[in-house]
DNA sequence: TAAGTGATGCAT
DNA sequence: TGCATCACTTAA
């Protein structure tokens, strides 16, 4: 027996691959696998799309205080930033930046890779290239709620954690070119170009 | 294009 | 306490 989808040899990324700006850690996590492991199974895709917020930066949930909510992002990087919104979604972010500098960085879309059963399921049957392809669709497809606020993303055994690509380059290749624009759904500081995508990916939630 | 959904955070 | 806001999704 080498390996089963038990015993996945995932390598996560290590902890300082997160302390530098979230502007930095957004594009770099282009490519590398998101893994959410849970008792009905393990399920990954590949991360196609993501977003970064900033310390100040005013559509930042950490840009006026700590509180409640945003205290993970204000911990050491390296650990998820899981938040509910809308009444109806939550969103998953990997914290940046060294420890009381409020950085994230939103994982917008995944394109599925394997547990695609469970993705299914969790996704009502809608056709696959809706599975995934959006910040609240991704954490239903995966099974991300708040109890997965301030989860290790640098540990294979925690809930969920992101993978390292070892052939990260070619598959950027191949799903490239990587497009930087404007953020999806916020009200201030809209212009600023820190959201970075893989273009040649059909999961991608927005063009432009 | 707009309604739904409920936690959050700031103003009372 | 009250209420506007919200890093979204779906159905139309």
């Amino acid at each position: 027996m080498s390996e089963d989808s038990s015993q996945p040899s995932w390598d996560p990324l290590p902890r300082d691959f997160y302390l530098p700006t979230a502007r930095k850690v957004a594009p770099a996590l282009l490519g590398h696998f998101l893994v959410r492991q849970d008792r009905e199974g393990p399920c990954a895709g590949v991360i196609v799309e993501t977003e970064a917020y900033l310390a100040h930066d005013p559509s930042c949930h950490g840009y006026a205080r700590q509180t409640a909510r945003n205290r993970s992002m204000y911990g050491p990087p390296g650990h998820a930033y899981v938040y509910f919104i809308y009444g109806n979604h939550f969103c998953f972010n990997a914290v940046c930046g060294p420890e009381g500098v409020p950085e994230a960085v939103l994982v917008r879309a995944i394109q599925p890779l394997m547990g695609l059963d469970l993705m299914c399921q969790r996704r009502k049957g809608r056709r696959e290239l809706d599975w995934t392809s959006g910040p609240g669709r991704l954490c239903e497809a995966l099974h991300i709620t708040r109890p997965l606020d301030g989860a290790d993303l640098c540990n294979a055994a925690s809930p969920v954690f992101i993978a390292r690509n070892p052939e990260v380059l070619k598959l950027r290749r191949a799903l490239g070119p990587l497009v930087r624009t404007r953020r999806i759904g916020i009200s201030v500081a809209t212009h600023w170009l820190l959201r970075f995508y893989l273009d040649g990916s059909a999961w991608v939630s927005k063009r432009r």
